[in-house]
DNA sequence: GCCTTGGGTGAAAACATGTTCACCACCAGA
DNA sequence: TCTGGTGGTGAACATGTTTTCACCCAAGGC
């Protein structure tokens, strides 16, 4: 699978490796012919063509600095790849649900532990609960919830949700009865609401997966 | 010295990190345009140039990609801007708290944002709420707490902090009167215990810093 | 002698990417 | 009312970078 390098190959590419450290991009091909004395870009290229063949590097046609190393990509968490970034949100309007994942506020590392529930981890992400209706459940204003994106059909009855209310992300348990959906808050101060399937008010996001707080 | 960004600002900025992470190269203007709708490569290098300015990112003039993170430069590991990975503690008594970070039982990856309010990230580690004591402030039995390890002296008044009663783990409100710790539970069921420091029914662990939840 | 492989040179062409210039709109503060 | 900051558009331009093409040399196997 892996053929072996020569000692020039090999050179190639671990000054690819150690320039990657080092500047956090890969070379270009005069850099790496000037690191390696080779004049012409053509001759790295050419070497590349042998690392890229033999399964150490991949290339992306035309692009600049279009190189990876194989052997980094599979590391399992040698250099962070192991947790999936997945978007926090910004407030979006719930009549405009294709916004949801527009412009994210930010990304942050979520240890795939976490999504053991989601079916997809693509399709979760990260929104912060815009009210208390759920503090004698354990949510309260300001954590980040974990959501599964999912049609309101895929949610079970009590199953913990997140839904889009006006401009507010809020948690409820979710329930659907004689036609609507019913949206059941676990603090007494709060009413239950209902709402009619595709109510422009009222977006379905998702399952409540989990939750982060910070003090 | 490091002023703070707009929102507009801010995801320009989380876009290149996301970046970073996904691709191990920094993206281009077109590539950063794209993801913020930005039609004008132009329009994009105004952005960087303010994020320059504000000090969150540096640019080498005329190389593709020139780009890099300043705050990437400094993290301590060469784990490439990955989150750290903090050992779940596995249960302890309260008379050996040496043995708390000894055989871990997983480790989870964790972004260093929530680690933002630590001392020293290295410091931290994630226990499980062994009790419902401190419900009505939201954290319930399960929960992981994460919390940076601190002696009781450098506590406050009122920190929400982690102790080993037992083999349990507590999360109260701590306080220092009179010689003695109190730890007082938000949850009216619960009574406020009293230790002498150093007793060996009670090692306070630290700081809590957040927590994280599955449903 | 002839072919293959590894390892090149040099230059032009094609494509990717950053820079510059002229211009626009909105908003908050002096 | 003016000014400066923010956040753009669009197009031409200059530079960076990869590709392609023609050609070269040495060593080893048949």
């Amino acid at each position: 699978m892996k053929d072996r390098l020569t000692e020039r190959q090999n050179e190639g590419y671990e000054f690819i490796r150690s320039h990657m450290r080092r500047e956090r991009r890969p070379p270009t091909l005069r850099e790496i012919g000037e690191a390696l004395g080779i004049r012409s870009t053509n001759g790295v290229s050419k070497l590349l063509d042998v690392l890229e063949e033999k399964g150490y590097v991949e290339r992306e046609p035309h692009a600049a600095r279009g190189l990876r190393l194989v052997e980094e990509e599979r590391a399992p968490l040698a250099s962070g790849g192991g947790a999936p970034d997945l978007p926090l949100v910004s407030r979006t309007p719930s009549d405009q649900p294709d916004e949801l994942r527009r412009r994210p506020r930010s990304y942050l590392a979520v240890d795939p532990r976490f999504l053991r529930k989601a079916d997809d981890p693509r399709a979760c992400l990260l929104a912060r609960a815009g009210d208390d209706g759920m503090s004698s459940d354990g949510i309260r204003k300001g954590d980040l919830l974990v959501v599964e994106e999912q049609r309101a059909n895929a949610l079970d009855n009590g199953d913990m949700a997140a839904f889009l209310v006006g401009e507010e992300l809020r948690a409820r348990r979710f329930y659907y009865a004689n036609g609507t959906m019913h949206l059941r808050s676990a603090d007494s101060h709060y009413t239950e609401e209902t709402y009619p399937p595709g109510a422009a008010g009222c977006h379905p996001v998702g399952r409540v997966l989990g939750l982060f707080r910070t003090f």
